[in-house]
DNA sequence: ATATTAATTTAGATAAGCCTAAAAATTCTA
DNA sequence: TAGAATTTTTAGGCTTATCTAAATTAATAT
């Protein structure tokens, strides 16, 4: 069985190993965890006896299959939830995360099946994030962030990669959301900022914002 | 902010005092919570310092209007999860408090009060027992229990007092849940067993039973 | 290549919540 | 009402997960 706390530790290694499973740093977990780079070593080892990462001392770790199936299940389940507080619950997008945050650590394999299916097997969550199925397997997506859409094409928002309040309001204000539809103007090189036209409103937004979300072209 | 740990002391402390509010002791607090007397005096102590309850040593405990009212709050977190899984998850009746003692523990004021509007502001829980609002008044009930209906009486099933499933399945055996009508055919002295008819058929059960399912006289 | 800086680990504490064993208080019983 | 039995509390430990401060290892820069 997994405590809370180890649950935490493999989501957020999960997230900083990107898809590219990449070793995490010490440093890396603490920063995500907003706790101590000594915390982590304990915890480390901890999750490394129970094999669930591989942690050689001073060369960061990784998820074993067993620690990557665990953190992909966790993933499931907060993602399951904010469909659930967004769509029946009227929650909005940017009040869910730390809701889901409790809620992901519910033990019931039951529930989970049963929320999924009282959902309708969602694909995506409130934020466009994939919501892996029973086997950990994602749905796939082709998406690529705004920064990186190239000139004079058009697309449409699926997914922001950032889940905070302040993030999303700041959209909500741009009126962005899931589904909309952008056009990129230009690229100032300069600061690396964005003109995008919205509604057939034109906009300005900064790398920092345009990389956090993510289009798929048309 | 609270402890799960301080939660369940409360509830059963909460439990322990019945609605007469008695005292209630360490031994029935540590059999309540399957823990040791000393654990439960080293929390009631905790709980004492935080003006959640009335102790004095060796003269067992007391809920004070503040751990009253937080112990109702968790009851009624309890229950509305229990609606949602049975209404809206499809579990049986015998399924759902495990996974309820773990809900119960979400904290979000909001989450509440939208789940208590989505499940239309239930009465009462698949078990029949009464969900406070939010200000912790309960429903009126004036049923009683099983054995204390008068002879020759019919009613109808509005609750049982014990939720775990070894009980749940049993009366399900006994193809009661509520709602059922029962009428009382006969009580025998002499182990205090209790003839009843449901559905036209005749059954048998014991007085452990019997004052477990609580009636709605008619 | 060595000194400095940065990252990581270890050592030693702390708090929560539990335990066993022993002591103290209360209650029961004869 | 004194002694026995029961209940409750205390004392001392254990585990988990955290922390600070110090030590160690690795990386960087001159």
């Amino acid at each position: 069985m997994s405590t809370q706390a180890e649950e935490n530790y493999l989501k957020a290694i999960f997230k900083l190993s990107g898809k590219e499973k990449k070793s995490v740093s010490t440093n890396a977990i603490a920063e995500e965890l907003q706790t101590k780079a000594s915390s982590v070593s304990d915890m480390v080892k901890k999750l490394s006896e129970k094999d669930l990462i591989n942690y050689v001392k001073y060369q960061g770790v990784s998820l074993t299959s067993q620690g990557h199936s665990l953190a992909v299940h966790i993933v499931r389940k907060h993602r399951l939830w904010e469909v659930f507080l967004v769509n029946h619950l009227d929650f909005k997008w940017d009040e869910v995360h730390d809701i889901a945050e409790q809620l992901e650590h519910i033990k019931s394999p039951e529930l989970v099946s049963r929320l999924d299916a009282f959902l309708n097997h969602p694909n995506y969550d409130p934020h466009g994030d994939p919501i892996p199925n029973e086997k950990g397997e994602f749905p796939k997506t082709t998406a690529i962030p705004l920064n990186e859409v190239q000139l004079k094409s058009k697309g449409k928002v699926v997914a922001v990669e950032i889940d905070e309040p302040s993030f999303l309001n700041y959209l909500d204000k741009l009126n962005i959301s899931i589904g909309t539809r952008v056009e990129v103007l230009e690229l100032n090189d300069f600061d690396n900022s964005i003109d995008i036209k919205i509604d057939a409103v034109q906009r300005h937004i900064s790398i920092d914002v345009a990389k956090n979300i993510l289009i798929s072209v048309s």
